[in-house]
DNA sequence: CATGCCGATTGATCTGGATCAAAGCCCCGA
DNA sequence: TCGGGGCTTTGATCCAGATCAATCGGCATG
């Protein structure tokens, strides 16, 4: 816990009220009515997390569950001989944790600053159970972590390396391109949350393969390595067709 | 269709009602009160496929959601150039269909005879609506499908052949224990429901490394080939050791 | 009983990505 | 300015699993 205990009940005062939170038409509380919100205001928590700590551990008690507001958050599994596996990768509006269940199947950890509004896991069933608006979004929620993940799936099990980042690049991208809503720019600059390794976990990769593969894109002309961390996609056309997805890049970007 | 309709109408007259469904009490209407049952019973129509039969196509129009009743229904995503990697197999009780969503998303096709109970995808969004006992019961099916998806995506990006062999059949050896409520059998005989070819199709893997692993499991003497389609597994605490998982297996098994 | 077909097995070889091994780069602190 | 540590890149080699190629075996059909 390094974040300093003032700055937190300054934040606390000044933006934690729900009406006020810039990620809630996305987030499991979008359905919610303002008298719903009330609510919710008077049972959640904030928490800070510094990149690398521990949210929740698999095997372990999953007390809380909530919804990232700030940061990126990894769920990945590790097996006893040290292979790991990333699972999911949550973003602000994601929610994170299991109802219904006492036992964390995944571990969960900070990539970056991380900020959840969190609520204990049985205060947040108890709301479900008496707000279908809750429950009726995190539904809606799960089905498209469902269907990602079974995306991610074809990645893990068909897919050639140059492909695995290509595709993990594209995602990125949508989401920068999204999120600055710049229209039709030919170049996009994306910040990478991950370190290589921390890439190559999420790819079923090894970090000398995924190094090895950013520097062919940019053989290519497909990529420009601003820096380790920050690349900008200099054709965003080839980098579909890298993925080796069907194209389906005009309707989105 | 080759069922013969004769039959199908003495199956409707004799066997269809919720109220006689031996997978009722695991499936999405399990929360439902007998009331809600007789509404359902209402809009629910049966139909059987053939084994290889299409139930659903990749990017076409999903009309249909349902519970599977009897058989195995395989959901995939193929690739252009006809890599395909199958995301989920689905057993009798488990749901099929994606709710609020228009298109299928993956390609579901009948793996062996299979038999679902249907409703129009929008007739059952509102039914959702109207009943929060269908609505919270799908949500705790696809929550449970999504950890078993993650879970998926460990042994696809990180498991060696030999685990991803053992994985598959210490499943099915488990669901086959299960289902005869055989206490402490050491030796469960499993069907296979699946062709060589989807079981590489399952495991991210080709055919004839999936039948190599076949052979050398059966050389190790944890399992017996008794024909192509059928195993007995003669080890089941080393075919756990061999699948690369923490071993919980005694609580399952 | 031959024939043919489809799935499964087995063998030989190839290769994409893992592994092993150095550097290189960048930032931070002395 | 100089080290030093943590990423990242790059090179050399290895190997698990893919690919290519028969062969086999069970079963249905003529």
């Amino acid at each position: 816990m390094t974040a300093n205990p003032i700055l937190r009940v300054v934040e606390g005062a000044a933006t934690d009220r729900c009406a006020t939170c810039g990620i809630r038409q996305k987030a499991v509380c979008a359905y919610c009515s303002p008298p719903e919100l009330v609510i919710l205001d008077s049972f959640k928590s904030y928490k800070t997390y510094e990149p690398g700590e521990e949210i929740a551990a698999a095997g372990e008690d999953s007390a809380f569950v909530g919804t990232v507001v700030e940061g990126v958050v990894s769920l990945s599994k590790t097996m006893i001989d040290g292979r790991r596996q990333m699972v999911g990768l949550l973003f602000p509006s994601d929610f994170i944790g299991r109802p219904y269940r006492p036992v964390a199947p995944f571990d969960a950890v900070a990539v970056t600053q991380v900020r959840l509004c969190r609520f204990t896991r049985k205060k947040f069933e108890a709301l479900c159970d008496d707000s279908s608006n809750i429950e009726k979004r995190l539904l809606e929620l799960t089905l498209d972590e469902l269907d990602a993940s079974r995306e991610w799936m074809l990645l893990l099990g068909r897919k050639t390396a140059k492909e695995k980042l290509a595709s993990f690049l594209a995602i990125l991208a949508r989401r920068a391109a999204g999120l600055t809503d710049d229209p039709q720019a030919n170049t996009v600059t994306v910040e990478l949350a991950l370190t290589r390794e921390q890439m190559s976990e999420y790819l079923g990769l090894t970090i000398e393969t995924v190094s090895r593969q950013f520097s062919q894109l940019k053989k290519e002309g497909v990529i420009t390595l601003i820096s380790a961390r920050e690349i900008a996609i200099l054709d965003f056309a080839r980098l579909l067709d890298a993925s080796g997805d069907e194209s389906d890049g005009d309707a989105l970007y």
